[in-house]
DNA sequence: ACCCAGTTTGCATAAATATCCACTGATATG
DNA sequence: CATATCAGTGGATATTTATGCAAACTGGGT
């Protein structure tokens, strides 16, 4: 059985930006479900090294270093955070739910849409 | 002693914009240093209802309905968390500390700059 | 095969944060 | 004045997250 961290750590992510979660031991039993067994002190230094954190009731990834994305990630990102959208000049404003700022705009960052620059936070 | 939670909040809110606290205790201790004494399941609450949240190891301001903004509060908000920033085409792209970009984000939003249409995050 | 160094994990526990409940003081209302 | 209500708080405790440490495993190198 080599290496599960990688693996268990993308299935980290996508349960996370799929479905909301609230805590290391709930987290631990949705990963048994799939067959992932861990501890929560696993789970701890897991969510750490990702950079994930804390927020609201909810987990955000603040930072641009997630492993491994997936071409679909971008469509869930988009789907779970955003509440709405509005274009203005050359610029596209979007907001999302508090907290969520961030790990949408590292889906925009990770794939680059037509003719987007880049965000602003 | 009438009505001290908001002066307390306030107070936290420059606490936390201005150093690094990584506890509720720690935090404690600092307030305590200025004469407002509360305990930690108080600041628990404050922190909740100002939608403080912990990230990294500091603490970040998730959304715009922090109160009492100040004028200055937007330079401050700057230069605590401003990484660097780069200009594209009629974009600003601006990178900040992990986990900083909604905090300056929700200055911007504060303090219309010049030319400025909105932010993306 | 054996040993070594580094990594990953679980267990036990510590540390940090959230919450339940009761109390207080302020304001309202009879 | 007497009492009711309610926001705010602390003390005690529950819940959640982090960590020290030792054991298990990994991939070399010999």
């Amino acid at each position: 059985m080599p290496m599960a961290k990688p693996d268990r750590q993308r299935l980290i992510q996508r349960l996370l930006s799929e479905q909301s979660i609230d805590s290391q031991h709930e987290l631990r039993d949705r990963l048994a479900q799939v067959g992932i067994e861990v501890t929560q002190a696993t789970l701890s230094r897991d969510l750490r090294a990702m950079g994930i954190v804390k927020a609201l009731g909810g987990w955000v990834l603040p930072d641009g270093l997630s492993p491994v994305p997936g071409p679909e990630a971008f469509e869930n990102a988009v789907r779970s955070h955003l509440l709405w959208a509005k274009a203005a000049a050359s610029l596209v404003v979007i907001r999302t739910q508090p907290g969520h700022a961030d790990a949408l705009a590292i889906e925009f960052d990770r794939s680059p849409q037509d003719e987007m620059v880049g965000t602003i936070a």
